[in-house]
DNA sequence: GGATCCTATCGTAGTTCTACGATGAGTGCA
DNA sequence: TGCACTCATCGTAGAACTACGATAGGATCC
């Protein structure tokens, strides 16, 4: 019954509706929130627009399109993947659309990419141990 | 002849082979780069091995096996997709494969989401743009 | 009301992702 | 040499991604 083990990464179902049969980590939504945010960052064409949004604080999905060379309905494809991760937002402003970035969503996907990396000065790399293995 | 326009997204093909029918932006490799590492975080999975490989310095296939719900194969598809990104190395060690991250690739990334915000305090969002177009 | 503009959505085709089991390659030990 | 262990790779099936053109919906303008 239920779902197979490995939907207990499923991103779209939320996390009381999973069967964990094993211990979740400290935070349940942390690894899929990052990895829902990262996704959505996951192709350069989502870069561009993200980076191009924030460029000119907000702008309408013709400005993007006539700055991508791609057809204005995947545009309008990838813009609903950054909306459904929260990054972007649209706002309807008449006949047209305005998108701008939603800055604390990516203040927050920085800073869980900030928190997976707990003690970066603390060891430089994994060196050491390596060669303990290694060696003896 | 060459490439269709679309391809000047894809992130396997080197820039310089890319048919930029439009000028690219400041930096070429920026969203190459930064598309490529957020794709290879875009899996919970692949988080949590990344979360994993961190809390313990290096550890070997096996153990990340263990504490997964997926097959061995699953496993060793997602750690070939974080060595693909850099993210992660895999150092041969007798019998079985030391995994540890790259915190230098790590801390790249980071970087090169903390520039995708150029001025996070200077507008708090774009609201204020918004209203302007739609109230006048 | 009708024309126009902007955007979202539909339908579709090809590619990629993601999961699994099975198998193979490599190392170390008896 | 043979066995055990570890991990990568192969083959495959289903889901998801990504591109496009075509079309529909909603707002504005004449």
């Amino acid at each position: 019954m239920g779902l197979p083990a490995y939907r207990i990464f499923t991103m779209n179902i939320p996390p009381k509706q999973l069967p964990m049969d094993r211990p979740p980590l400290d935070e349940p939504g942390f690894e899929r929130d990052l990895a829902r945010l990262a996704k959505a960052l996951g192709h350069p064409a989502r870069v561009r627009i993200v980076r191009f949004l924030l460029a000119r604080d907000a702008c309408m999905c013709g400005d993007i399109v006539e700055h991508l060379p791609l057809a204005q309905s995947t545009v309008s494809q990838h813009l609903k993947a950054l909306k459904d991760s929260g990054l972007v937002q649209g706002t309807i402003a008449g006949p047209r659309v305005c998108y701008c970035v939603d800055r604390k969503v990516l203040e927050r996907f920085r800073d869980l990419v900030g928190r997976l990396q707990p003690c970066l000065e603390a060891d430089p790399d994994c060196r050491g141990l390596l060669d303990q293995q290694e060696e003896p």
